[in-house]
DNA sequence: AACGGTACCAACCGCAATCAA
DNA sequence: GTTGATTGCGGTTGGTACCGT
């Protein structure tokens, strides 16, 4: 089936996102809702094709983005969920409040799966390799996109190309991530949600507004109109509440402290795929 | 100071799934 | 049931900041 391009690419904009266009896109999705990307940029004023929209929508100005600073926890739980579920970044950000699948897919290629590599293990199949992989890996410090561009000694993760063994599985068959029907976001979620901080750095239950939205949010009471403060993460309707990932984060240790039986452990893989 | 290498991450691309007529 | 449009996902690329020499 011929597939005709989501867009026609000549005079349109490439690159980074100027703040102008944010704010355009911003505006527009605040009056008329996510969805309907294609003819999003026509009516948003932006020469951009709607692909790029959704994507610039989704892993950077969604208001309920949490950038930077991975917790260890975050980290533990993306490595677990990860050898549940493999590369399907999109399931695993869902269990991760405020985290994108883009962001949480580049920590693991350019962290995690050269930690684990430098553990002995095999980060696609998160077995161990019979040879540890000798490698220095640096803990992110911060993310740029947490407007701390200043990374202090960026320790080298000297990786001597250590041959990572590209495993091609399967391709999965799509699962339908948890999501609230398109341009309902805002009606059934009472608009967007403030950031559920579980856990660390911005202390327990406090709400947290990051990235470019702080910016453009309206600062009225309680976040008027755009911002609400039910708290629930509109990708993760199921595990609402300020623990959630400590929650799934329990529920998963005790998976494993119970029965080490893998059927149990499938079990629980699949009930992330609902 | 200049240069080259590396790490990080935003953005792009292509494909598959889903929706709608 | 078929076809075309739209959306979502995962892999990859390219720009840029930072570091060491």
């Amino acid at each position: 089936m011929g597939r005709a391009p989501c867009c026609t690419k000549v005079g349109l904009h490439r690159g980074p996102w100027t703040p102008r266009e944010d704010t355009l896109l911003i505006n527009y999705v605040q009056t008329h809702g996510e969805g309907h990307w294609r003819s999003l940029p026509k009516k948003a004023g932006l020469l951009r094709c709607g692909k790029s929209c959704r994507l610039r929508w989704m892993n950077y100005l969604r208001p309920d983005i949490k950038r930077g600073n991975i917790s260890t926890d975050e980290d533990d739980l993306i490595i677990r969920l990860h050898s549940l579920l493999g590369n399907r970044w999109s399931l695993i950000s869902g269990r991760l409040p405020g985290r994108t699948d883009n962001e949480i897919k580049n920590y693991w290629n350019t962290y995690l799966s050269k930690r684990l590599l430098s553990q002995g293990i095999d980060p696609n199949t998160h077995k161990k390799l019979p040879k540890p992989v000798v490698q220095q890996v640096s803990k992110r410090k911060n993310s740029r996109g947490s407007n701390n561009k200043q990374n202090p000694k960026k320790a080298k993760a000297t990786l001597e190309p250590a041959v990572i063994p590209k495993v091609h599985l399967p391709k999965p068959s799509k699962a339908t991530s948890i999501y609230f029907p398109r341009n309902d976001s805002f009606d059934q979620c009472n608009t967007f949600s403030t950031v559920c901080s579980s856990q660390g750095e911005e202390g327990k239950g406090t709400q947290v507004i990051q990235g470019p939205w702080s910016e453009y949010v309206s600062h009225g009471e309680n976040g008027t109109g755009f911002l609400s403060e039910s708290g629930c993460h509109p990708r993760v309707p199921s595990i609402e509440g300020d623990n959630s990932l400590e929650k799934l984060y329990e529920e998963y240790l005790q998976l494993l402290k119970a029965n080490e039986d893998q059927l149990q452990l499938d079990a629980f893989a699949e009930s992330l795929l609902i």
